[in-house]
DNA sequence: AACATTATTGAGACCGGTCTCATTTGGTGG
DNA sequence: CCACCAAATGAGACCGGTCTCAATAATGTT
């Protein structure tokens, strides 16, 4: 019946007061470091703590300081390595400053979406940084931003929120990458991404000032450039999951004039792209050349070894940490760094057949 | 100076009570779904709610319940997509149960898995899934099960610490893949891992239960049964960064039979083996024949397409969370379903130069 | 030595919920 | 019509910290 050591119930700062012999005020002031507290009465605290092996309850703390000392992350796709290697930058910098980062994965989907930013504001997160799976539905971010936290967006750019987003510059390399391809030859060249939006394509009309958005007006300048025919119909939307690559990649075969070189949206698409293309026996780069974003260790194993367009994902991570946290603490985070994306030139790119 | 209706302090139960004309108690009462509450008075309490767009404060329900319907999820590498995957089983699973995921990543850093343990037990989650880093240094761990909060460890499990791990077995598939390459002619076949030991590698030793050890038993009961001497020299530890598979490769040249095929532990480790190879013009499966561990949409578009050894990674993801909830729940989760890896063949082994 | 300042201290309110407990209300049965 | 029991209600304690405020102790000033 007697409990030897090990009691059920956690200490609190009261049970270390009484060991310490000093009031509860005292003791938590010890223990939170603020306040007055005489360094007898620190170094007393500290060993009745110690002997106790008391640990605080960050949630009564949290509950009355309205800081938790922690950051929220809200991402599209956990399995993307793109955001793995965000996540790792977030993470590092955030440990570097004392906080924690609580991720949620929403699987693209806008419902999880808003229920991951409501779970994290509830938990009180200090700050909130989010790669928006929909630059249209927005409410849930807006009334974040209504409620004078802190946001700040990554990846992804959303407009009238009034927020800033840390995003990599993709116009010149996309320019350069559509060179590239133009002074190979090809003419014909598609983009394809698992960003939703009416097709046809129609000028910037969805796009918005999204990575998107500046990939194709780097292609548009890059035709200009060369006065060569740039057709919407070529850039592909909706490419969310296997089945619609496939059916995309029909599409594009069964153009008049199908397309001789193939841009892949992010690492996902190019997988899918790449595996439909071996399962029809299309060879690159003799069927296709081949351009993705992104850049991964696989990139380099296949064969061809792709050529991609890099961004600096992980300082790239860092930094929206770091804005956020300076936000918190209510110092000006200072103007935002260009992060610009880069084409490496690998070996996925020849002449049209 | 009036401030109209974006109030700056949040709402409590007070303010509904007072705006529905109940008691506090009987407000927080209609809104938590607890206790004996007429109709008429929940559903004033509903309507005063939705007028004032009341959001209840989680952290103070969390702080009197003691419960906050959350799991913390700790992992070693967030970039493998092994744990992405398993952790998109793990958060389907948890939101279907009405519980959220916090996801702390540890680099395969012991100290950041000890703070990452710490900060998640500090705030509460009713539950802990762990994939932890180390099979030594686990005084985290045994903490955590001394102070009787549930933990359910993932993919790597931890002798003597009485929890139970959900993690595939490996024994049969290993077996398989090794008669493979002994059928094809392979005699000297060198296992290449991550994990952390002595070397060189003396039987059961360090591995203790690990899905290593039972890699391992399975490699050697294949050479057993083909009558072929096992030689233990040929399983490479330590191989954490790329450097370190570099020296390794080296090691294995230099062996005076240097092996003839390279059995890959995980996603990583193959990934740095393969460009390793590549960058010394070694070719796959000419000069070495390949088996890897994991299976990622990629190892189909290298070439020769990669013989691997997958497992349901997925839906171990959503068995940890289950039983971890059913253990919250105080119900039993029942037995453990067996999770067999299974091989699968493709191009990358062929009979040796 | 007398007085002004400043540093420590303890008591107790507070954060925003939950929950116990005594009290009130409502419906039933004799 | 009154006793009786269950349902509904409100007051207030409580969770484990932080923080205000008044009281006390320590230090400095002239």
């Amino acid at each position: 019946m007697t409990t030897p050591s090990t009691s059920k119930r956690a200490l609190t700062v009261a049970d270390v007061a009484r060991e310490a012999q000093v009031s509860k005020a005292q003791a938590a002031r010890a223990l939170g470091g603020y306040g007055a507290v005489s360094d007898k009465v620190r170094s007393r605290v500290a060993a009745a703590a110690e002997r106790l092996s008391y640990r605080p309850n960050q949630l009564a703390r949290s509950m009355n300081t309205g800081r938790s000392q922690s950051l929220g992350v809200v991402v599209g796709d956990i399995e993307n390595p793109y955001f793995g290697l965000a996540v790792r930058g977030i993470s590092d910098l955030a440990k570097e400053q004392g906080y924690d980062v609580i991720l949620i994965n929403t699987d693209e989907n806008l419902g999880a979406e808003q229920d991951a930013v409501r779970v994290l504001v509830d938990k009180r997160v200090d700050g909130l940084i989010v790669a928006p799976c929909s630059a249209d539905d927005i409410d849930h971010l807006a009334q974040v931003v209504e409620e004078s936290r802190i946001l700040v967006l990554f990846d992804r750019m959303v407009e009238g929120l009034g927020v800033e987003t840390v995003a990599a510059s993709f116009e010149a390399a996309s320019r350069q990458a559509t060179e590239l391809l133009l002074d190979s030859g090809h003419r014909r060249i598609a983009y394809v991404t698992s960003l939703s939006g009416r097709e046809p394509f129609t000028h910037d009309a969805v796009l918005g000032f999204s990575p998107i958005a500046q990939r194709v007006a780097g292609m548009k300048q890059a035709f200009l450039a060369y006065e060569v025919e740039f057709d919407p119909a070529l850039v592909k939307l909706n490419a969310g999951r296997e089945e619609d690559v496939q059916r995309i990649l029909d599409e594009l075969l069964a153009e008049k004039e199908p397309p001789t070189a193939l841009v892949a949206s992010d690492n996902r698409i190019a997988q899918a792209l790449l595996k439909e293309c071996r399962r029809r026996s299309l060879r690159i780069p003799v069927d296709f050349s081949f351009v993705m974003y992104d850049d991964f260790p696989w990139t380099e194993l296949v064969d061809p070894p792709l050529t991609v367009v890099t961004q600096p994902v992980y300082a790239m991570g860092q930094e929206v940490a770091r804005r956020t946290i300076a936000r918190i603490k209510g110092e000006d985070p200072g103007p935002m760094p260009a992060f610009e994306a880069v084409l490496i030139r690998r070996a996925s790119i020849s002449h049209p057949g």
